[in-house]
RNA sequence: UCCUCAGUAGCUCAACGGCAGAGCGACCGGCUGUUAACCGGUAGGUUGCAGGUUCGAAUCCUGCCUGGGGAGCCA
């Protein structure tokens, strides 16, 4: 008698045809009438179920069985039929039912719809909902794409550290990572916490991007890239923020903003193709249940051009827009989201970079541009989720870097390293970050981040 | 952090100053191919918490808590 999976049986169900297989999972769904019943199983090795027919001629423990609630584990052996005139196209006549772990009646996943906000506080059991076992896939799908894209241009892995003393974005919203008793931490004279005396010498956080250490590796390997997680103290309540969340960073050494643009854009593409070759099912569910246009949105973008505008060409497009705007457009502001919305989703209808910002709103490690006032930056805004990547082409001058530093306020003894790439056969090179739940958001169409991370952490949040 | 909306049965919602209800789920029964099955019945409530107004509050007011959406920040 087989073991089999259902997602072995999806592929090729013909040579099963009549044969006896024994198959475990969890009730999706139990009817039961009078002399027969149906369960829907899923045994976690596909999206779908796979029906069981049971009959009360052919099972001693019948009763027993048609009393099992949704949410059961079993194990069931039967023979395999084909059946292409019904819904499905094969299912299971059961011989044998063995209860392999009880689920009580209050079990609280029904076979019915449930508001995402409920699944939440059952993030334990989502997973056994046609939703979640759909983004999980896929997430898990995305992951391995991702690390193939790079893997087949050449790009090496980095596994660049979780624990970090510098702050690459020169903000302030980091997780302190300490050893320190809170109540009694040793104190300088100047009755400061003396962080001296911490685990690592020194104050440190959780990394909030592998980016400066990614660079260091690029001036080594040409192309490396990093993915893993990152954390961000941001006390940011929206559907796209997490304080917990996955970044893939490229970083490309003898390359310009422009080869960083064709590199985004491929991968990109490339990400698209791979779900929807490897993930039909899931794919069409979304497509059905989640995002009606999801599909088509996808299929278009393979074939277009991203679009490809800088800063100061969008304010003017902005200026002469007809829509009115809460917040006033101006050379020299950030975009607002309605901007960076209007742009994508009605001036271009599909993904669009924008270039050349004004160096004072981006990061001190951007190169600057020969204006003196734009930055070689680079963003990348999408329909739906707007900004899914940040990126830049660096500054590999170090008498113009150790200006912007200057100007940012920015420590050079603490970055002593990241000036020395410079000093030691320094070249052009650039890199982005991609948020990897908002690009799975975007290719889910899924709207919430809460949703695309298994347990996900928020501010106020950190339940599981 | 700011703005805004909402918390009523296990879930999704109705009742909007005058007896707290429905569908789904659960439980009991029926049904010879169901598939979010169907049909009949039963149970299930301190209306988020604490105050206040009123003859009377789920409903109006105040504060707090929780959740959603928007903004900022960003990936």
């Amino acid at each position: 008698m087989d073991r089999v999976t259902v997602r072995q049986l999806v592929s090729g169900a013909e040579s099963y045809a009549e044969k006896q297989v024994t198959l475990n999972g969890w009730i999706r769904n139990n009817r039961d009438q009078k002399s027969f019943g149906f369960i829907a199983l899923n045994d976690g090795t596909h999206f779908n179920t796979i029906q069981i027919v049971y009959e009360r001629e052919f099972l001693p423990n019948y009763d027993q069985v048609a009393a099992l609630g949704v949410g059961s584990a079993i194990s069931i052996s039967g023979k395999l039929a084909l059946t292409p005139e019904a819904r499905q196209p094969f299912e299971i006549k059961a011989a044998e039912i063995n209860l392999e772990g009880e689920s009580p009646s209050d079990y609280p996943i029904q076979p019915k719809r449930h508001s995402r906000e409920f699944l939440r506080e059952v993030a334990h059991l989502r997973p056994r909902t046609n939703l979640f076992t759909a983004v999980f896939r896929v997430r898990s799908l995305l992951a391995f794409a991702i690390h193939q894209f790079f893997q087949e241009k050449g790009f090496v892995y980095l596994h660049s550290p979780i624990i970090t003393a510098n702050d690459a974005e020169g903000a302030g919203e980091l997780f302190r990572v300490t050893t320190l008793d809170p109540k009694n931490p040793p104190v300088t004279d100047g009755e400061a916490v003396d962080y001296s005396a911490d685990f690592f010498g020194k104050k440190t956080n959780l990394t909030v991007s592998g980016q400066l250490e990614a660079e260091a590796y690029a001036l080594a390997f040409k192309d490396v890239y990093t993915f893993g997680p990152t954390f961000r103290a941001e006390n940011s309540n929206t559907p796209r923020h997490a304080a917990e969340f996955w970044m893939i960073e490229p970083e490309i050494a003898f390359a310009d903003l422009n080869d960083n643009m064709d590199l985004a854009e491929e991968m990109v593409k490339y990400l698209i193709n791979y779900l929807l070759d490897k993930a039909e099912t899931e794919m069409g569910f979304f497509n059905q249940f989640v995002d009606k246009g999801l599909k088509e949105r996808l299929e278009n973008i393979k074939n277009s051009e991203f679009a490809r505008i800088t800063y100061t060409e969008a304010v003017d497009e902005l200026k002469k827009a007809k829509q009115k705007f809460e917040y006033p457009v101006e050379w020299g502001k950030d975009l607002q989201t309605e901007h960076e919305r209007y742009l994508t989703e009605k001036v271009f209808y599909k993904p669009v970079f924008v270039t050349g910002y004004p160096k004072d709103i981006k990061a001190f490690y951007m190169r600057v541009n020969g204006d003196q006032k734009t930055v070689a930056a680079m963003d990348l805004l999408v329909p739906g989720v707007g900004e899914i990547i940040g990126g830049s082409q660096r500054e590999e001058r170090a008498e113009v870097l150790e200006q912007s530093m200057a100007d940012f306020n920015i420590n050079k003894e603490d970055l002593w390293w990241y000036m020395e790439l410079r000093k030691y056969g320094g070249v052009k090179h650039a890199g982005f970050g991609l948020g990897f739940e908002r690009a799975l958001m975007y290719l889910t169409g899924v709207s919430n981040i809460r949703d695309v991370i298994p347990f996900p952490r928020t501010v106020n949040s950190c339940e599981f």
